[in-house]
DNA sequence: CTTTACCTACGATCAAAATCGTATGATAAG
DNA sequence: CTTATCATACGATTTTGATCGTAGGTAAAG
């Protein structure tokens, strides 16, 4: 399994970024996160370098100024955290993971039918 | 919000066993961790102290060998990582975080009528 | 009493992550 | 051409987390 990509807080947050907004340039990347949180623009140019060098990011240096494409996959990344959680908190059961997310955040009507879709999917796909 | 809360991987892996066994010493954490994991048994004094500094747990030195007890929640730090998690990586929607969660891992038939039950119980609350 | 086995306290070290300053080069404006 | 602006590169520093060694105290065993 593709583990030794383990992003850290900071990369995290611009992962976000460039899914969000696709490829992007530092400054890009920089303005929004700057909209949420201080911080100087050579930190997330260095952060953005070390992410190429993990290989969590690759770049296109065609024109001088780079631009920034993510390399990681949203949902692997997610079924990999997603599991951790499920892991430490919940023993690893799933289902207390899902209830407890669906009883403290709450849900529209509208997500919980959508749901209880994706749920009958399932069962179908079971038998 | 009890925010400034925010155990460490090590921390939360104390948690767990704290959450799990109960009030217990610091030699009854350190042999479960070394169970699964080769660590000195001042590493884990040491760490347990912080959380104590912290508030993550309490402390009772009644006895010259003092028993540690969790703080904080299981429950609302659940909800704390689920938050965090949704909002990193599905734009807040929770809906696609337990969809994802569901579609990954692989829950059993039991585990999925359970959630069919939460959600039933959800509909109505609603109403 | 003395030795052995635990226990806590605490400082030191190490590694990883985050942050930024400065150098240097390209480009655009005047 | 000269100046201002913006880009990358890169080393240095700071912060945080993890780990451990050592000192010193208590208590039980011999």
């Amino acid at each position: 399994m593709s583990n030794r990509l383990k992003p850290t807080e900071s990369e995290l947050e611009i992962l976000g970024v460039l899914w969000q907004d696709g490829a992007s340039t530092v400054r890009q990347v920089h303005n929004v996160i700057t909209e949420r949180r201080e911080v100087g623009y050579t930190t997330t140019l260095k952060v953005m370098q070390n992410m190429l060098e993990k290989g969590l990011v690759s770049r296109d240096e065609s024109s001088m100024t780079h631009v920034y494409e993510a390399l990681v996959n949203k949902k692997s990344l997610g079924k990999q955290l997603i599991g951790k959680l499920t892991n430490d908190l919940f023993s690893g059961s799933v289902s207390q993971l899902v209830m407890q997310a669906l009883g403290s955040q709450q849900p529209s009507s509208a997500e919980l039918r959508e749901i209880r879709k994706y749920l009958d999917k399932l069962k179908n796909k079971k038998k």
